[in-house]
DNA sequence: GTCTATATGGCGATAGAC
DNA sequence: GTCTATCGCCATATAGAC
């Protein structure tokens, strides 16, 4: 492969990551991407056979870049508040980077969940191998949380406020303009706390 | 107007009110709404003259319906504890009998946010009458937690996990089938745990 | 490998008969 | 008010020159 077709290839990935999170498969326009990687429309073709394989291996990416994550947390010997911290910080960081990532994964979820499902198995997130370790570490520190509420409800304060983000503060602070702007970032902190209010309440 | 025009037009707003909310905007086809309906492609045009004006009319009336949900809530004279009841009772019940409703807003939030907000103000969403109360009342029951923080936890707490339908319970309960077809359920109760056990924490 | 030109199909929208 | 037929456009995809 020559050094060209590697630089087209990246710019055509990079291109289509952009256009692909923004509007999703059904929004996104191959010219759109060609437009912003700087090439001919056909040159998509020529690299990917289709809309569908250039939108199937940008999804792969981006769901693959999600597990490496989970693992990378999860694999972390330190206790639950601290992988709290790291989960928070982590994600919230990447969000923010990426702002349109959660619209377009839960989109995707919808759209076609079970190609979602193939591509966790592709990316090695089993759920068992992670709540079985994840449920033994909060028994051992003493909290009587189910492991998949812990779960999902530290998931969802993360990741819903990034989905609404183009309305939140305003939303949240119409009229108030010296609050505004900044949501986002005190989310670290106040989530963090929140978490650990709850979980203290679960204390045995 | 007569008898069969308001027949017609029910029907059509039903079509298109699953079609939109399961497919978006984008992805909505009119054929499949005309289909739906049990009509023909150009009587849609006849009644709403373009695909825009019929999609508007659809999300108007999803977005009023959210707004009488709030205000409904917040009305009622109640402590916090029964406001977050009939909150979780309230919206979980209306997700789980639309499960694309989550992920239709979601996806409209990004796709057009001026658009929503306009409708929230037609609606009477406005933050300020919503949270000021809601502050006054969280500092009389003792809860040194903001408005903000407090609304948006409890949002994404009930709306993600729906949001996440259709790939949460083979996340959650992957080869343990036992526990699995129940999760969405059993949040009702597990969700006001949490919230008043995060509440507690923050008790003075 | 990259381009221009073009084929092919589908979708929103309209015209016009009944 | 409802239908059939069709227009016009745009998006994906291909052919073929360079």
């Amino acid at each position: 492969m020559a050094e060209k077709e590697i630089h087209t290839e990246d710019k055509i990935i990079e291109a289509a990551r952009e256009v692909f999170i923004e509007k999703g498969m059904v929004g996104a326009r191959m010219q759109e991407i060609a437009d912003k990687a700087g090439i001919n429309k056909s040159l998509l073709h020529y690299y990917f056979r289709s809309k569908e394989k250039l939108f199937d291996a940008i999804l792969s990416q981006v769901i693959g870049g999600i597990g490496s994550m989970f693992g990378l947390m999860m694999h972390e010997d330190v206790n639950i508040e601290n992988k709290l911290k790291l989960f928070i910080n982590t994600y919230i960081e990447v969000f923010q980077k990426n702002p349109f990532l959660p619209n377009f994964i839960l989109n995707e979820i919808n759209r076609n969940p079970d190609g979602i499902m193939v591509l966790f198995a592709k990316a090695k997130i089993e759920p068992k191998k992670f709540f079985d370790p994840l449920d033994k570490q909060l028994k051992a520190e003493g909290y009587s949380i189910h492991p998949q509420d812990f779960m999902i409800n530290i998931l969802s304060m993360t990741i819903f406020p990034v989905a609404i983000k183009p309305i939140l503060e305003q939303l949240l602070f119409e009229g108030d303009e010296k609050q505004s702007g900044s949501y986002l970032i005190s989310q670290k902190e106040s989530v963090l706390t929140f978490m650990m209010n709850a979980l203290s309440g679960y204390k045995i």
